[in-house]
DNA sequence: AAGTTGACCTGAGGGC
DNA sequence: TGCCCTCAGGTCAACT
């Protein structure tokens, strides 16, 4: 993507997470990528001035497509201009994805409230004790709080609890500096080893390339009910928090 | 202010 | 086979 020039932006289904704009196509056509990023898990695709910001929600994925037509979950077609021309469709069941366009997306607040990326500078254990400190939310939804840090999802935040030997509802500020420092080690390891695995596919994630993760292979706890854990071969305990399932190990985690 | 719950959607899987 | 229920990788917005 990096270089091309955007021919046009093909929208079949404007009802993602927020209506996609109805003058984007017109905003984008003939414009230039200069380069691509993210923060936490919104992608940011650089225009020669502002930048798309677009999110693949739980279900989305972004693929470059030739003639296939378009499926009833395929909302829009960025092409750009060549010989042939490159399509990169999102297919997105769910519609929890995205696609916005800001001047100046840093300012953006979606992406202005983030908290820091967790493998750069000024993530820390001491960054996370202060954050914690007077709350009484558990430590689980605080790590999926992405104001706190960017990017960690369910998957991940039981993996670094499980690393931590911290059980998910302890509240997080009761939680020691000493034990804040493992954590956020934890979470740079798990997230490292995650990424060097190409991540975790569970039922259909997949890398740019196509070929799914293989992160699933060394979860500790995540979708393990019943398992036994790695470290004591007790086993593994699931819970439900705000609706969604933690996964611990009841003899390793307090 | 912080914490909790609901909302947005479709599809898959299990039980009956 | 089909129906109904539950659950899913996210995270914002509206409540208490």
């Amino acid at each position: 993507m990096r270089g091309a020039r955007i021919a046009d932006l093909v929208v079949r289904d404007r009802r993602l997470r927020w209506p996609i704009a109805a003058d984007l196509g017109a905003r984008l056509r003939g414009r230039t990528i200069k380069d691509i990023g993210r923060r936490g898990k919104y992608l940011l695709v650089w225009l020669d001035r502002g930048a798309l910001i677009m999110h693949l929600g739980m279900s989305g994925s972004l693929r470059v497509v030739n003639d296939t037509p378009p499926g009833p979950h395929d909302p829009f077609d960025l092409v750009l201009a060549g010989n042939p021309p490159v399509r990169i469709r999102l297919r997105d069941p769910r519609r929890f994805g995205a696609l916005l366009y800001s001047d100046d997306p840093l300012s953006h607040p979606l992406i202005a409230t983030l908290g820091p990326e967790p493998l750069e500078a000024g993530f820390d254990g001491a960054y996370l004790h202060e954050q914690a400190r007077g709350r009484t939310i558990a430590i689980r939804d605080l790590l999926l709080n992405g104001r706190v840090v960017a990017g960690i999802g369910n998957i991940y935040a039981n993996e670094a609890l499980f690393e931590a030997g911290i059980h998910p509802r302890r509240p997080a500020g009761r939680i020691g500096a000493g034990r804040y420092d493992a954590l956020a080690r934890a979470i740079v390891a798990v997230l490292s080893r995650a990424v060097s695995a190409g991540g975790t596919t569970l039922k259909d994630f997949a890398a740019s390339d196509g070929r799914p993760g293989y992160f699933q292979q060394q979860l500790c706890v995540y979708g393990r009910a019943g398992g036994a854990c790695p470290r004591c071969a007790a086993p593994v305990a699931r819970l439900t928090m705000g609706g969604r399932s933690g996964y611990y190990c009841p003899r390793c985690q307090h």
